[in-house]
DNA sequence: AATGAATGAGGGTTCATTCAT
DNA sequence: CATGAATGAACCCTCATTCAT
């Protein structure tokens, strides 16, 4: 088990990592050292801490500021989901710019997004669960899915000749179940390399079971 | 980055079908009084408007009466979870109990789970996901996660000739998968039947691509 | 130490020797159930405990049952008080009429009390603390100790030639003296023998040291 | 029995004195003012009326201020003790380092505490019956009377030869009986004089009537 | 004599948010 | 750019008390 714990630790302090900085950051630095905090905050003591006050403390500047940057706490949270995403993106793509049959490109995908799960799947999994009613932030991971899926399909539909609704169905119900393996992941002690082999199986399998008869 | 329908406002029209029933009900008939105005709250405006406070006045009953029947918001929601969930188990298992192999008995309990979810699909999401970080409800569905998880797999084992590790997370994998022909069905407008369709092509394709080589 | 333990515990369960008695007790014997179910209540977890619903419960009963007898828990908790002081009282007149001079008597009364203090000392005191604002509560209290002070100070004045004024003044304090020996008993470990010979002495020194010069 | 003059209503006139004043004081500033409101309420209506809520709209003040200030209406009360004892104990010190022997000094300290009570009586009265049920206030207090108790105790046994442990437990009664010299300022019409002659009596012969024989 | 469902007031607590400085 | 005092809404929770049965 790599996912570290943070869960549910009551720490007064901020943990490592992310000290407060005070006084006079630039405007950029400053949205970058709040984005910080906020993560920090998630990983020590879930997501519902994450409230413009508790940041501010956290961060060790006053009540009124964060409100110069973000306009609540959701828009926090998007900004940072965002900014997690974007690494997330970005780390697939270069390592799926490497592969060229589907198999293969699968494979890198999920590969990195192991990696990436490793490093930072609490922080992840929380920002996604976040059932927050905030319209933005579930636009934008619907957006997101649907991008994702369509994205799949046609890629499916090329390399397999699977129908195309079909594809983004299974890409839904495969992307779905990543949630899945973060559970084993973090709650039983399957090992990363079982996970991410039954993973990939159950993804072949199923997109092949897809197939023009 | 699938996970869940998120929260949004399908019906952000105002509890219809479960009127404030006033004045004096037995003590069994207001707690299943209490769930069912939850469960509206729930698909009216999110699970973050289950307090207390809003159920009682969703119920038109005075703000204390609550406390005699559940200590707190979370109990009142795991209760309704179980309500719920049990619910779900009798179907399945009445659907079950006819088929014989693995094929059939999956398909029975897709189709039930699809009747379900046809009926209480959002209000089911909305519960599972619940972060509302409290232990027991958590816990509560863990062990609904696991013991499906292991059934699965003794049955795949069994049938199949499926790895019981592997099939444990496989049917991790597959369970998770269902959020995302939630999302599918509540969102995009893919019909019913392709979504079971597709979802049993999936399940086996996984299932059988685990197989002993 | 002999005076119990009781103060913080958090027992959901009534303690010993008081058990809920449902059902059917003649007016006299649900009186004094209650009364013992109370003072049961305040030893296992202060005297905040005594609410009517707490009573109810810890006794077994109803809700309502309580105001049939007492109309709130201030007059409970006066009723309770004045059993136990009638029963101090008794005591003490018991013991005092085998004496004649003032010292004996003294010294008598304080053995009396010490006996009371040592099977309901944290009874007693948490009573008479109360601060509850309850004026008849606050006035039985008041007329007791006026009674007491008069009483002693006619003693002081026949045998020991105190001005009567200063004999209730001076009683007044002995008096509120014992809730220091309560302190010392409960706190530090002095013996009952050391607690009561110092009381002794200092209020005969100090009565003595009020006669006419 | 006696203890305290319990509760009543002896100004029950709502607060003169410390009215209401609104907005932006310094922290300090503000601070003190909800300390002095709180002691107001005590005063017109005991110790029961300083609620966090109470104390806010006494000192026109919104609800969530307080606890910017206090974590909670015991904390309130803390410090409101602790700036009591504190204004007595520098009035003592201060009366007191004029005197040299055992009587010179009780005389000073008990006509600083006379003085004291004349100003401050009832509130600290009220502040220290507290039935309250705080550890840390009771703490508090506690340890403020242990340190009187070893304090005298010491001298006592310096000047008058009186056995350290003695000296203590005459001590906690004779403090204890200052609450008797209390009620009878309040209840009764004994003249300050009267009440500070007695005292002196009662304490210097229960003192010295516990000299080594 | 007794029950127990229901009310409503009152107090506790947390935060998003504003605004004067 | 930054502070931090202050507000007010929304929840949480406990009880005294009433009343139909």
């Amino acid at each position: 088990m790599t996912v570290a714990s943070g869960a549910g630790a009551y720490h007064d302090t901020v943990s490592q990592g992310v000290e407060p900085r005070p006084s006079r950051l630039s405007r950029e630095e400053r949205r970058e050292h709040l984005l910080d905090v906020a993560a920090q905050l998630i990983l020590d003591k879930g997501i519902e801490a994450v409230t413009m006050e508790g940041v501010a403390a956290a961060a060790g500047v006053s009540k009124g500021l964060g409100y110069a940057y973000f306009s609540n706490s959701n828009t926090l949270l998007r900004a940072l989901l965002e900014r997690e995403v974007g690494k997330l993106n970005r780390r697939i793509a270069a390592a799926f710019g490497r592969e060229t049959d589907f198999e293969g490109r699968l494979r890198a995908t999920i590969h990195a997004w192991f990696d990436h799960v490793a490093e930072h799947g609490i922080l992840m999994g929380r920002l996604l669960e976040a059932t927050r009613n905030d319209g933005p932030h579930v636009e934008a991971r619907n957006a997101y899915n649907r991008f994702n899926e369509q994205w799949w399909a046609d890629l499916a539909e090329r390399e397999l000749g699977v129908p195309n609704g079909r594809g983004q169905i299974a890409t839904a119900i495969i992307l779905a179940g990543l949630q899945g393996v973060v559970r084993r992941w973090t709650e039983c002690d399957d090992s990363r390399e079982e996970l991410e082999e039954v993973f990939m199986r159950v993804a072949m399998g199923g997109m092949r079971n897809l197939q023009e008869d």
